[in-house]
DNA sequence: CCCAGTAAGGTACTGAACGTACCTTAAGCA
DNA sequence: TGCTTAAGGTACGTTCAGTACCTTACTGGG
């Protein structure tokens, strides 16, 4: 029992949200259903239909949570090193639960275009930042082109392993996969960069 | 009324894959309910769960017929055309139900193995060796090295388009973006490629 | 030509889960 | 101390997956 105190405001709704992503990380966004939520917060749902105007909704403010984990680019001194630390950081920390996690939300919010954008921001926009400093010590270190800053290239590596583990069943994606897209693609992409494509 | 006749085996099994896949177009997988698919092929829910043991196996079938479009590749002489052709194609016959129906039944899904694997084999395998056709061509034609037929190199491409239908909303990915794709990732890496990376 | 066996149609039901309504009870504030 | 606001509790209505069970038509063998 929670007490005489009964939370109110900004204290219950962090607790739904941790209950919520709790539940994300454990049961996927199949198993989050809103019983279970309120029962794990300690509270009903009416609370939560309060805050949220429904499951998706609930499901990407929790996934927020999850997904906060700031990734600061490693700095190892090479460009191969340091990519290969940064996908193999994702794809410890965040694919096994979050492959399935991310496909469900994606699924769940398809017709609701203000969530989808929610969701997009954080992958797409969280992830170029990282890569383009990044990739900027390695054009400092003479390591590679400018060309590589362009964010559709800078972002290939992680577009690729996210990729993998959408595409994936269950668990983390093999490392040797990690080793071929770092060498087969990404390394290959940056060295032969010389003059860029077609238009634009 | 269907006349007098009662459709049996085959005939009904063929009726219920397309009304499904008829669904699954119009509503995508959310909206694929076991009532109206058998209300739609004129029989009802025994037929289809005498077939198939639940809604996710029934919708990866009906997927398998929406997908069974042979995708030859496309042979214009040169590399680049043949390959925008190509994205171009993919995007436009399929991006925008398959994006919606593609996420819905991946998160469907993701608890047995056996039907992920059945998905998984559609386009993973589908798309390899049309690419590898294509650019065996372009190997003949002096305008890429024999790299860039590894698989994984192979498949950049379309990799990166489905990343990006599977991440994004409703509509088809802009062409601006397919040819950035090609224009700054594939190409590039496909002409740069003198010495493979480091491992293997 | 009839008659079993098999497959399809029909209908009703259980159970899970979303979302809502409505009332009761506690917190915080003037 | 009393009033407003938010939380707790409970019970629904609804949709839909999946199941049970019976009735009805088709098909092939004797």
């Amino acid at each position: 029992m929670e007490g005489a105190t009964r939370r109110r405001g900004a204290a219950l709704e962090q607790a739904i949200l941790r209950a919520a992503a709790d539940e994300l990380t454990e049961s996927g966004y199949a198993g989050l259903t809103m019983d279970r939520v309120a029962r794990r917060a300690g509270t009903n749902k009416n609370a939560i239909y309060r805050r949220w105007p429904n499951r998706a909704s609930l499901g990407v403010a929790a996934y927020r949570q999850l997904a906060e984990v700031e990734l600061r680019p490693p700095d190892t001194g090479a460009l191969r090193t340091d990519v290969l630390t940064m996908l193999r950081r994702i794809n410890s920390d965040q694919s096994s639960p979050r492959g399935d996690v991310l496909r469900g939300l994606l699924a769940a919010v398809n017709d609701e275009p203000e969530l989808m954008a929610q969701l997009q921001s954080q992958f797409t926009d969280g992830g170029a930042g990282a890569w383009l400093t990044l990739l900027g010590r390695a054009v400092a270190r003479g390591e590679t082109s400018p060309e590589a800053l362009h964010p559709r290239v800078a972002t290939v590596a992680m577009a690729l392993l996210r990729n993998e583990y959408m595409t994936r069943g269950l668990a983390t994606v093999p490392d040797t996969t990690i080793v071929e897209i770092v060498d087969e693609v990404f390394l290959p992409l940056l060295k032969g960069r010389e003059r860029p494509g077609g238009s634009r």
